[in-house]
DNA sequence: CTGACTTGCGCC
DNA sequence: AAAGGGCGCAAGTCAG
């Protein structure tokens, strides 16, 4: 399949060069960039893998041109990989503009410009860039598994931008009723709602302090103390454990002004227009591969509000998630048989119950979420060593990762996304940290906890990093036949991505094809499988709802 | 005053 | 019941 290598040339031009997998050049062209969507509307008649600097420069405006590309190379994170994996020689990435490509950022402007004034990718070369992408590619180890996941991180950008131009349904109005019924009308600027004010003069009478603001974590810790309560932190969960008359509506206050502050009207008018919530996704966002999101914490909806994500007329929203993402993959990627065996049934940890190897459910959640987290101690320490009698590869990787993360070693995911080299001074000699006095004095200990808590670290990023590679895969695939599912032409009746959160899709379709929607999630998963980890016999099985509200998925 | 850091809490 | 990993965001706090 032919690439064509897209360039900003002076203020409105784009270069465009094509060439065939052996790299050879079969064409340049030259071409104002308000021509650009059309060029690429007749090149996506064919298969043609687009090549550019960084997809969040280029794909918003072809989206709002009403042009969609079947596939791409993105440079900024097909870069941020090679550089990390340590199935490249790196020798084949070094340039003089290595550095550039390092610090290349995304860009998240509200306003889908093509061509903003000064900005560093202009100093970059994507012809040579990608060049290196191949040399460096073909000579890698598992060069198959590196290959698949650039694939998948470009289609993810692809999905990204696509998902922020689409859009999540937002009713504003089921919003904003919900905000009044729980906290009263809207206030005018700087003032409290109704419900918080009342919830405040009942805090400060408990304590009789009328100045205090619970607000202040410092505040509110000398009233706690002054009324006699030995506490450290004014966290929920440790309020919960007092007996003072002050603590119910000290909870109900923090609950609604966290509502509040994070997704209150202010949130609406930020983020919410024309019935859309518009967040930006950031693949690759997170060191092990995770997304991170930016603009109205995408990445934490809280399900208070969900109610108010509502599918349009005749739509409905189709909400999948992957039951027990992470203990799956790390059975898939250690071929742990064993464990394998207990994920064949919906409920993995109820798998692991009937083969004996933990007494109850609870149990093998926290033995699991402790082995993949690093908990040595409590509950979760005390299950490690049934675990590993009757898991010895999957709890046998994870403790390999944790070790070499304490002897500062770098470890990879299976499709070998690297993990960033340490940094702290605990695998050096201990830093001068200038204080008064104490430099050196409990630097051992320190460092030791450095040491443990890296290896925590290694331990989570190859399982978290390949639980998210394999999201990858499902997302890119689902992408695919949501599109063959609307068939021919761009109408805007396709079933279309709104939403992805780790191991969650959102879909956004008519009604109508909700049942075909939920056969392809289905199948997009057992794909993800078979392409991470080929024949082995691990299942992702789906908790899928066709529903009308996101809210009612659960 | 601004910027960096801390605290607390939402999500997986 | 939390712990143990990864985030983003808002408000408070504090140094410069």
């Amino acid at each position: 399949m032919n690439r064509i290598v897209l360039a900003r040339r002076g203020e409105a031009a784009v270069e465009a060069r094509e060439c065939t997998d052996d790299g050879s050049t079969v064409g340049v062209d030259r071409l104002p960039a308000v021509d650009l969507p059309d060029f690429v509307r007749e090149h996506e008649r064919t298969p043609v893998r687009w090549v550019w600097d960084d997809t969040t420069r280029w794909y918003p405006a072809l989206l709002a041109a009403g042009v969609r590309v079947e596939r791409c190379h993105d440079l900024r994170l097909a870069h941020a990989l090679l550089r990390r994996s340590p199935f490249v020689d790196q020798a084949l990435l070094t340039a003089g503009e290595t550095g550039g490509w390092d610090g290349l950022q995304p860009v998240t402007a509200a306003d889908p410009a093509l061509f903003p004034l000064d900005d560093p990718a202009d100093r970059l070369d994507p012809f040579a860039e990608h060049e290196r992408h191949q040399v460096a590619l073909a000579a890698a180890a598992e060069r198959g598994r590196l290959g698949l996941l650039l694939a998948a991180e470009s289609s993810g950008a692809l999905v990204a931008a696509e998902m922020t131009h689409a859009g999540l349904p937002w009713r504003a109005d089921v919003h904003e009723r919900l905000l009044t019924e729980l906290l009263g009308p809207r206030p005018a600027p700087g003032m409290r709602p109704a419900t918080l004010e009342r919830l405040l003069v009942a805090i400060r009478a408990a304590f009789h302090d009328p100045g205090l603001n619970p607000d202040s974590p410092g505040g509110l810790l000398r009233a706690l103390r002054a009324a006699g309560l030995p506490v450290s932190d004014t966290r929920s969960w440790t309020l919960e454990q007092l007996d003072h008359p002050a603590v119910p509506a000290l909870l109900e206050y923090k609950k609604l002004s966290r509502l509040l502050q994070a997704n209150g009207w202010n949130w609406l008018d930020s983020w919410v227009r024309d019935g859309r919530f518009r967040p930006y996704f950031l693949p690759g966002g997170v060191v092990t591969g995770r997304w991170a999101s930016t603009g109205g914490g995408a990445l934490s909806v809280p399900t208070q509000v969900r109610p108010a994500a509502v599918a349009d007329d005749g739509w409905r929203f189709v909400v999948a998630d992957v039951a027990q993402l992470e203990p799956r993959v790390l059975a898939g990627m250690s071929g742990d048989a064993e464990m394998a065996q207990a994920a064949r049934s919906a409920d993995l940890y109820q798998g692991m119950v009937a083969s004996g190897a933990v007494a109850s459910r609870a149990d093998a959640k926290v033995g699991m979420l402790g082995a993949m987290y690093g908990a040595t101690r409590g509950e979760s320490g005390r299950l490690m060593p049934g675990l590993t009698r009757r898991y010895p590869r999957a709890i046998g990787l994870v403790e390999a990762a944790a070790r070499a993360g304490e002897r500062g070693e770098i470890v990879h995911t299976l499709l070998g996304r690297g993990s960033p080299v340490p940094t702290g001074a605990w695998a050096e000699r201990p830093v001068e940290l200038g204080g008064p006095g104490d430099a050196g004095e409990s630097s051992a200990e320190d460092r030791d906890r450095a040491r443990r808590s890296w290896g925590r670290f290694t331990r989570n990023f190859v399982v978290q990093g390949t639980g998210a590679e394999w999201a990858l895969c499902w997302l890119a695939d689902l992408r695919n036949r949501l599109w063959r599912l609307g068939g021919p032409g761009t109408g805007n009746g396709r079933p279309h991505l709104v939403f992805f959160l780790h191991d969650e899709v959102v879909v956004h379709t008519p009604e109508e094809l909700a049942g075909a929607v939920v056969e392809e999630v289905r199948r997009a998963a057992a794909a993800a499988g078979r392409l991470l980890f080929g024949a082995f016999p691990i299942d992702f099985p789906l908790d899928v709802a066709v529903v009308r509200s996101w809210a009612d998925a659960d």
